[in-house]
RNA sequence: GGCCCCGUAGCUCAGUCGGAUAGAGCAUCAGAUUCCUAAUCUGAGGGUCGCAGGUUCGAAUCCUGCCGGGGUCACCA
């Protein structure tokens, strides 16, 4: 199904191409004027250039093309050479109906379905999730859901980080601590305890002191180096050690990811990939892609054109342990044999663009791809009021799970503030303020342009008012309100009628959420969606403030508002859950 | 130092196929509620789009230089 953009557009396009101009001059989109018209095509001007004409005289030829068309109620030029269109209400009508009867609302699905794996979340084995877990993992969930809403084949992974040097600072710290255990015994192989030596508690304490120790002393970084090369050579008793560490993480992070509401489809991680390496490396210098360099094994990655050159990618340091350079290229082999995508994101923050830059040419000169296209999602980070990187009151690193309680608080206090769910049970409002919470999180989050770095102000966000994600829940629970009253009052929705000027506004924006999905596939930019999620409330607001729907005695016209709430809400309802967000059924 | 990103209203931010009078939210001011959740809506004020050039009929947008901020530059991830 096409928007009136598109329908309009090919009937511009084909008065230009009747003018022996190129049709995709014909171009219409939505006024930058609304008080001019309702759509706009400027094809005449550039057209101007092509036919050595002048842009009025251009659009004067194409506007003669369009006489007859009874879907304009009005076409005029204006300025230099725009083309102003309106359309008839029974045209705005007949289309805002088939939205309505449509189960898509009105999106179409991609003509070619591509297999598209994600790759977000990147949360690390023994650390806490922290405040810079959280844009990686909400941005990536809001595209996986919306190129799998747009009939794409998608697998979210969460790529864990579990094969570097903190896993052999861990074993050595551990080993520091509890040195009689049988993992490191190296005449053991096995089998070994089923019972984790240590908590997830223990490794979250850990692991900044051995970083610590590592950073002031090069002996034991040594020690950590020496360990970490022996794990992924397949020592046993580190193997084992390690796959403990993994279990407790794993279930430590499954239960903050639920928290944020945030999905994925695999749980794989660097370790996963750790057998693909060696036959991969061995064919890598069979091939000259990979060379020895200073002890190291590297692959040369500039290209004629690179100023300065691009620094090579390490696939093997001096001491034969792997960087994240290696997995990320063994990742890509092995999501060729496994999945074999079309398309692979990378969401992972904007400072890791010369890395990927690296991995993308490395894994292309390696032939790993197959028929994947790469592709960095890059994001900004979320600072603090001072505009510096979020920070704690004490200057330290805020914990994911600490952020969402301080969320959860504030909304919980908002809510009493305005003496909302009083009459609902503990259980529901439990459930009602976490939604509040995540709500004002994701949607401040996803509504920056994911490029761009923003600061972080909870009060800001978690208000009612203005462009947040509770004013969203505000205005989805009030229509959702309105239905239910409407229902039992007997008034069912009908169809929608021609609009009068109280409906033409909300009308014409159900008609473009195709355009805003579209733009947010195209660019990867969650900000979209939050962009039309906003305007139709407001629009919706505006529609509700005038139109009295419940007391309006003409039942006709009752019937189709009721209708047009009923399907801003489903709009509404989309795009929100798009973005991740869940709506209570009241608060 | 090289390279990348950013600089838009008092504040927080949108605005990348170049288009008309540069938008939104907050804050400020003036209004609206016998009625479906006013946590809302209507209106007003507020800008040399960092600075200076260039390309163009037309530049926040493209190009060059400069100023200011952030990031990054092989054996961490």
């Amino acid at each position: 199904m096409s928007t009136i953009s598109e329908i309009l557009s090919s009937a511009v396009g084909s008065a230009f191409k009747a003018e022996g101009l190129p049709e995709d001059l014909g171009l219409v989109r939505t006024s930058d004027r609304p008080d001019l018209a309702q759509f706009q095509c400027n094809g005449a001007m550039q057209a101007a250039k092509i036919a050595k004409k002048a842009p009025r005289q251009i659009a004067e030829s194409v506007l003669g093309h369009l006489e007859g068309d009874t879907r304009f109620s009005r076409v005029e030029i204006a300025g230099p050479g725009f083309l102003n269109l309106n359309v008839t209400d029974e045209f705005l009508t007949s289309h805002v109906n088939a939205i309505a009867a449509d189960e898509r609302l009105g999106c179409p699905t991609v003509e070619n379905v591509r297999k598209v794996v994600l790759d977000y979340g990147g949360p690390n084995v023994a650390k806490a999730m922290h405040v810079g877990h959280l844009r990686a993992s909400i941005i990536g969930d809001s595209l996986r859901r919306l190129f799998a809403f747009l009939g794409d084949d998608t697998v979210g992974d969460v790529h864990m980080g579990d094969w570097g040097l903190p896993m052999g600072m861990l074993i050595t710290e551990v080993k520091r601590e509890q040195p009689g255990l049988i993992y490191f015994d190296a005449e053991q192989t096995g089998p070994y305890p089923v019972e984790s030596p240590v908590t997830i508690d223990d490794l979250q304490r850990l692991y900044p002191v051995a970083a610590n120790r590592c950073k002031e002393s090069p002996e034991d970084l040594d020690e950590a180096r020496l360990a970490t090369a022996e794990l992924q050579a397949g020592r046993p008793g580190y193997r084992a050690l390690w796959q403990q560490f993994f279990d407790i993480s794993v279930s430590e992070m499954k239960a903050d990811f639920s928290n944020l509401g945030v999905e994925f489809d695999l749980w794989l991680g660097e370790a996963a990939v750790n057998d693909l390496i060696a036959p991969m490396v061995d064919e890598m210098k069979a091939s000259g892609v990979a060379e020895m360099s200073q002890g190291a094994l590297i692959v040369p990655v500039s290209e004629e054109g690179d100023n300065p050159e691009l620094p090579p990618l390490m696939m093997l340091k001096s001491d034969g342990a792997v960087t994240y350079g290696t997995t990320d290229i063994a990742t890509i082999e092995h999501r060729r044999q496994n999945i074999d995508p079309d398309l692979i994101l990378y969401v992972v923050d904007q400072r890791q663009h010369l890395h990927f830059e690296q991995v993308f040419r490395a894994a292309n000169r390696a032939g790993v791809t197959g028929k994947a296209e790469l592709e960095h999602i890059g994001f900004g980070t979320m600072n603090g009021a001072d505009g510096k990187p979020f920070k704690t009151r004490a200057g330290g690193v805020m914990k994911l799970r600490d952020l969402i309680t301080m969320a959860i608080e504030a909304a919980d206090e908002r809510i009493e503030e305005f003496g909302l769910a009083e009459e609902i049970g503990t259980e529901e409002r439990a459930g009602i303020v976490r939604m509040v919470a995540l709500a004002a999180i994701r949607f401040a989050d996803l509504s920056n342009h994911r490029q761009s770095n923003y600061i972080f102000d909870l009060d800001r966000f978690i208000r009612f008012e203005g462009k947040t994600g509770p004013y969203l829940l505000y205005a989805a629970v009030r229509v959702k309100s309105l239905l239910r009253r409407a229902g039992d009052a007997g008034i069912v929705p009908g169809e929608i009628l021609p609009p009068g000027d109280l409906e033409r506004g909300l009308v014409l924006m159900l008609d473009r959420l195709p355009e805003f999905i579209q733009a947010a596939y195209e660019r990867r930019a969650p900000n979209e969606l939050c962009e039309f999620a906003h305007t139709l409330a407001q629009e919706f607001s505006t529609f509700y403030q005038n139109c009295h729907i419940l007391s309006e005695e003409n039942k006709a016209l009752q019937a189709s508002r009721l209708a047009l709430a009923q399907l801003a809400l489903r709009q509404l309802l989309l795009v929100l859950s798009l973005l991740g967000i869940q709506v209570p059924e009241r608060m």
